[in-house]
DNA sequence: TCTATATTGGAAAGCGCTTTCCATACACAT
DNA sequence: ATGTGTATGGAAAGCGCTTTCCAATATAGA
């Protein structure tokens, strides 16, 4: 990766190494105009590309901002990460990726390796888990000890800089709302519980049917993904005997597809003999059949308020995103 | 981002920089064994983290990847987005992401920013269009001479490095295997013409169709994303002023996805009164109802490739990667 | 025992920038 | 003519690392 220096710049243009530097990458200096249009003739017309590795380092700030999710073909994570990836250009920030779907230590390594790479913050969207990794915290911390920015998404608002999500209210309100609808018996199909998100949502759903007199007929943990969602829903299926009618609240949309696909395959079809209900309200699954009964979150709007908090230091933390229920044809429509 | 440094390590230690940068950061030559010990221990005492930047600068390899997609929230691109993360883990590298979607030039931006940050490769995913942008191709090209390597996803084998997808094949097949089930009359929801993948679709819907002694009944241009479809659904119905039993050919799952909504607006069910069918056979859409013929293309596999040719100079490229008719009930099931 | 040859740690020169500090030049007031 | 204050370009230090080159020590050969 030889390319054309600054200095290479400089020289080319008769001026000092600084001068070039003021003219092309803005400083508080501002040589005459003159000069500075000579260098700007000779940077167009070597091709001169900064090198931001070089500036990163002789300016100490990278310019990078690190997104670690968990899954980023699963719609909630890309949904989320067009948000960021939308914001972030407007700080003139560029997104690092990482994806750290099947290992146990990719969390830890993608969070060491963005710290090797000095982004300026780092956007943790739906990954912090209930009984951290100790490691993990430690890189954290070491992390904003020097100086980098942590958030992140569906966090509780203690716990640092997070975007809080109503996953238990967004969840209870569901509840509340199937239940007016004259909808009395519910199986939870939970997540793994030592996801937060997973786990504040079961919770909305427990203390709202609590709250209406009821109990769960049945809770079933499973992957956080349509396989998650299709077993679930099979084995819950077989856990309420066939009963007809009973409500399957799953922690989410791509759950809630999988259970559907699951009570199909047993011939069970919704909303006739089961009634399934989602929750984020994915866009791509806008159109789905039977139209998913949800909890609707802004997931972009989730990402571009993440990436805001990560990288403007006035950005006060913002109010919880309330979920919003949506009745659809899979329950109580 | 103050944080420990070589330096201080070495300091710790006892050793010299050179020394510590041999224990910690790999290099031909491998210092004693107790020596190395007190390092690593230092190294861990003080929490040393790397600076990526600064062995980007002194190396003259960031081990970073760019990758640049029309929209991450796009399950074709987030799958392929999967892909490449996957196999740039295996090279230790990072993916450095840029969703373009909105602004024309946002595609020429994120390039230059890639530059910018002299990312070791830059994988484009389908952005490649018809009539390229010449600044586009003059950043491309001063980055490919200063040691840069570019993979195409979907380009013709000639340009440059690429993984090809069998686009046109595919859509041909598709078209003679409905033929073969019977069907006769076919409308194409094509994309906008200046995308290549969009165009090289259409051109095999029409030469399969040609090849049939068929003629499309109408060829309805639009935006390559749900609404385009949407929209061309219905204007493609009107145009054929409800003939029923016409298949509607979408040159992405999205679009037929969109397509489906835009006639079930309009009381026309699918596969009732009219056929619709996709390309790419997007995972979340697996369960859609009805569930949709289309083609499909492994995307995940497709990142991963395009990966590899970014990231190993040995890799040859690969064969065309070749799509595979799936008949569903969206139409000839 | 003495020279020829590996082996090993360290000093120092960069990598491509930013930024501080300095020297010069110029404007103006005295 | 002298002094003060203010622009402005350039020299050079430094950001944190890798790597070449050197010197010193250890090993082998005769």
């Amino acid at each position: 990766m030889a390319a054309v220096t600054l200095s290479g710049v400089a020289r080319h243009a008769g001026v000092s190494l600084a001068t070039a530097s003021r003219v092309l990458n803005g400083s508080s200096r501002r040589p005459a105009e003159d000069i500075a249009e000579r260098v700007r003739a000779a940077a167009l017309e070597l091709g001169y590309v900064p090198n931001a590795q070089a500036q990163a380092l002789a300016r100490s700030s990278t310019g990078l901002v690190g997104l670690v999710v968990h899954d980023i073909s699963d719609p909630y994570f890309s949904s989320i990460a067009r948000g960021v990836q939308h914001a972030a250009r407007n700080y003139r920030r560029q997104v690092l990726l990482a994806s750290t779907d099947p290992s146990e230590s990719a969390e830890h390594d993608a969070v060491s390796a963005f710290a090797s790479h000095r982004t300026d913050a780092i956007i943790l969207a739906g990954s912090r888990r209930a009984k951290p990794d100790p490691d993990l915290e430690q890189e954290l911390a070491r992390y904003q000890q020097n100086g980098g920015r942590v958030v992140t998404i569906g966090g509780s608002p203690g716990s640092g800089l997070t975007v809080p999500v109503g996953n238990a209210d967004g969840a209870a309100a569901l509840v509340t709302r199937l239940v007016s609808l004259g909808i009395r018996r519910f199986a939870i199909l939970a997540g793994p519980p030592e996801l937060n998100t997973a786990r504040d949502r079961v919770k909305g759903f427990t203390s709202a049917l609590e709250a209406a007199g009821l109990e769960p007929a049945a809770v079933v943990v499973s992957a956080f993904n349509r396989e998650g969602g299709f077993d679930a829903a099979q084995r819950c299926w077989e856990e309420l005997q066939g009963e007809h009618g009973v409500c399957l609240l799953a922690v989410n949309d791509v759950m809630a597809i999988g259970a559907i696909a699951g009570l199909r395959a047993l011939g069970v079809s919704v909303p006739a003999d089961a009634l399934v209900t989602g929750f984020d309200d994915i866009p791509t699954l806008r159109d789905y059949f039977p139209s998913l009964t949800t909890v609707h979150l802004p997931l972009e709007q989730l990402g571009e308020e993440a990436a805001n908090l990560a990288l403007n230091p006035d950005q006060a933390q913002p109010d919880p995103i309330p979920g919003e229920v949506i009745i659809r044809e899979s329950a109580g429509a």
